[in-house]
DNA sequence: CCGGTTGTTCAGCG
DNA sequence: GCGCTGAACAACCG
């Protein structure tokens, strides 16, 4: 399920685990999980679709992948990745990559990258984009350095939001297009987080999976475009291709 | 019930 | 070393 907003959620539902003691540590992981035992937690972090368990000496991230899955105080018949007990509680990860990350956080990630974080930086966003003048629309949407956070959903729907085609190349969007890019990224990814917390996200989908365009009532395109390949919803006729 | 996918990395090749 | 392709991972929905 992990969007850049549903691992935000992922942070705000552990929040109760925050400053607490790992009392027991068991999982199928192939990485040192043990070295969470006894360890409190300082704080959880995100960055993009990534997940940051931070504690005193080192930290922990886990991507939930596109199968990924969680669930805190509840389990299911599939063994945990990595459960976590606390005194409060438990969480338990489902099929997702665990890495530890030794040293400073702050030198391996650009938090000016992440479209949910404080200090996403439209100007650094920019300048990325520029750096890229060949590359498609529906690809830099989904590019981790530049939209951190932005997956196959919010590509779509971002695109159709700002009438623009995915088959347009960065060097032909007007700046204009370019201002609105960096701006509707991180806008929509907050829809997306308040509209998933009220369980009505895919209501909200103007694209993604759509068949109608809402605007024209002529029919989306679904395509696989780009160096991403991805599945991509359009409309030929309100998405403006430069 | 089989096909498809809200993602990423890596091996292999030219 | 590069870019591209396909495989691998592996769960759940329709």
């Amino acid at each position: 399920m992990p969007e850049g907003p549903s691992i935000v959620l992922l942070k705000e539902e552990a929040q109760i685990f925050e400053g607490r003691k790992i009392l027991q540590v068991s999982g199928n992981s192939k990485e040192a999980i043990q070295r969470l035992q006894g360890v409190t937690i300082k704080s959880f972090k995100t960055w993009g679709k990534h997940f940051l368990i931070c504690c005193p000496d080192f930290t922990l991230r886990i991507h939930l992948m596109l199968f990924g899955s969680y669930l805190i105080n509840e389990t299911k018949a599939a063994s945990p990745r990595l459960s976590l007990t606390f005194n409060n509680g438990y969480i338990n990860f489902y099929t997702c990559s665990l890495k530890f990350i030794e040293g400073d956080l702050n030198a391996v990630y650009d938090w000016s990258a992440d479209i949910m974080h404080k200090a996403w930086n439209e100007k650094n966003a920019l300048a990325k984009l520029k750096a890229r003048p060949g590359s498609l629309l529906c690809d830099v949407l989904l590019d981790q350095d530049i939209f951190a956070g932005s997956g196959n959903i919010i590509k779509n729907e971002v695109m159709y939001r700002l009438q623009l085609h995915p088959l347009n190349t960065i060097s032909e969007l007007p700046q204009k297009a370019l201002a609105q890019l960096v701006k509707a990224t991180p806008e929509y990814a907050f829809d997306f987080l308040r509209w998933k917390k009220a369980g009505s996200l895919k209501k909200h989908w103007l694209a993604h999976t759509q068949s109608t365009c809402s605007r024209c009532d002529l029919p989306m395109q679904k395509a696989y475009l780009g160096k991403t390949k991805r599945r991509t919803y359009y409309c030929d006729n309100c998405q403006k291709l430069y």
